[in-house]
RNA sequence: GAGGGCGUAGCUCAGUAGGUUAGAGCGACAGUUUGUGGCACUGUAGGUCGUGGGUUCGAAACCCAUCGUUCUCCCCA
């Protein structure tokens, strides 16, 4: 027998770890619905042509497939090897795979309002918070199995939109104490730039080339975009749009200057000044800030878009998203556009790990222990056990009679704060002797008093 | 897809000019006479040195392959 193991990229979550991102799922959930977003769920697999080019060349060869069953029926055995042969040149073919794994949630979400437009109500806001899987090759904050959290809008081209998803980012990540820089950018004005660098074509291109600025600097940026052919004087112009800084306002003033003569642009900045003027009374003290640099890889983004850096720590984005005007175009229900954001909470778990972010009551699961002293003794900790339980108080009975050392040791290491004693002594006057483990201090309660002092430590923890 | 680092006890790691029965700390378990834990002391268990080849009188150590893991690039959350 060999050790067993896990498939690369994925990972256990033992009790501490899925606390903590229980805690990250729950902010998360909680600001979703005081927004008015509606959960969905959508299965582990499509159809892999519900998948297939949505995510660009490099999406498609990230996706996990999975094998057709039955492969090995001998009626069918000559079309597998056909099958096989048409992989094996760079094809897909349904007669080997015709399902593949969600390589993220919106696709999913496209395919679900396009299968299901006539019954929704619009605008459709839903939040779905689920994992997706990528064949990607892991490295730090990168896996092959995490959880995305999305939160869209479709069938509304308001900006009202945006902003509320600007301050839906403000609410988790001051709830979360996790500090982060918030940035914004409009495709629109990538348009315009490549519009007077050549053409449309050249918009991709250099959005993934300055999306690395800050990663690789101006020198490689340039050399990238000198290789692909644009020339000279549309990386000058280049250089000067990357060079514009600044406050926001100063930002957008010296774009104008720069591209104020192309509609796009002044189309995208005032949409942009619209959302932080509108945003701006509620964010609080979230940095928000302009990013021409900001491109993204999603190529179906067609106006805002969002990432959020965290702050103090060398890690890649921890959420984004953008507006899109036809999503589901792609399933043949033209005309609905929308906007969404997404939260990485792989990545924000380990940010937040790294700056000693997380409340350390979460630990906390059972809150009392009774001590197992015998037959008659254990059985009455039973009554007194289940009375506690059925008030919703974690609460748990050592497992057989054993000296007082392995009991309080029990204690110890699963966290629980206080212990029952309930031998014959106490048995006799109908109390037990409540322990805090912390402090080393106890008294004799009674089942009422124990019920009532459980009751306020739950609504004030401090205690 | 390309390129590095690392695989020794449950965990973190020592251990190389190749040389006896491979070590430590932490953890686990047991005990220091069974109604009060954390500390301390004593003892016990636990290792095909990732796997398979090769070089050698002799390999944890050197070489090759392979698997796993981790990091960087590409790309992304």
């Amino acid at each position: 027998m060999s050790k067993p193991g896990l498939p690369q990229g994925t990972r256990d979550f033992s009790a501490t770890v899925v606390q903590r991102r229980q805690y990250i799922f729950q902010t998360i959930r909680r600001v979703f619905e005081t927004y008015g977003f509606q959960p969905l769920e959508t299965p582990a697999m499509e159809n892999l042509e519900t998948l297939m080019g949505k995510y660009g060349e490099e999406g498609d060869q990230l996706i996990f497939k999975i094998l057709n069953n039955g492969l090995a029926n001998p009626d069918k055995a000559d079309r597998s090897r056909a099958a096989l042969e048409n992989v094996l040149a760079g094809k897909s073919s349904k007669d080997l795979t015709e399902r593949a794994l969600r390589y993220d949630l919106t696709i999913p979400f496209a395919r679900y309002v396009a299968m299901n437009h006539g019954q929704l109500t619009f605008p459709f806001k839903r939040y779905q918070v689920q994992p997706v899987w990528r064949a990607d090759r892991p490295q730090k904050g990168r896996y092959r199995e995490f959880y995305q959290c999305d939160a869209d809008i479709v069938g509304s081209s308001s900006l009202q939109n945006e902003t509320e998803l600007v301050l839906l980012y403000a609410a988790v990540f001051q709830a979360l104490q996790l500090p982060i820089t918030l940035k914004l950018n409009n495709r629109k004005v990538l348009a315009a730039l490549a519009q007077t660098c050549g053409g449309p074509e050249w918009m991709v291109p250099i959005s993934v080339a300055i999306d690395k600025l800050d990663k690789i600097g101006w020198e490689k940026v340039a050399a990238e975009l000198e290789n692909k052919g644009l020339p000279a004087a549309a990386i000058e112009k280049i250089k000067t749009y990357l060079s514009i800084s600044g406050n926001n306002a100063q930002k957008a003033t010296a774009m104008r200057a720069l591209l104020g003569s192309e509609a796009q642009a002044e189309t995208g900045l005032a949409e942009l000044e619209t959302i932080l003027a509108q945003a701006q009374p509620f964010w609080g003290n979230t940095t928000v800030e302009l990013d021409f640099t900001l491109a993204r890889g999603l190529n179906y983004y067609t106006g805002t878009i969002f990432e959020v850096k965290a702050q103090g720590v060398q890690m890649g984005s921890i959420g984004g998203g953008g507006r899109y005007d036809d999503l589901t175009g792609l399933f043949g229900v033209p005309n609905l556009p929308g906007v969404g954001i997404s939260f990485g909470v792989d990545r924000i778990y380990d940010v937040m790990e790294e700056l000693a972010l997380f409340p350390t009551t979460l630990a906390e699961t059972t809150q009392l222990l009774f001590f197992h002293l015998g037959q008659k003794e254990a059985a009455e900790a039973f009554r007194w056990m289940q009375t506690l339980r059925a008030a919703g108080i974690a609460t748990e009975l050592f497992h057989e009679q054993q000296k007082f050392d392995k009991q309080f040791r029990y204690a110890e290491k699963k966290q629980i704060p206080f212990v029952a004693i309930l031998g014959s002594d106490e048995l006799a006057a109908g109390k037990i002797v409540l322990k805090n483990l912390s402090q080393g201090s106890q008294s004799n309660m009674g089942l009422e008093d124990l019920l009532l002092f459980f009751q306020q430590r739950a609504e004030n923890p401090s205690r």
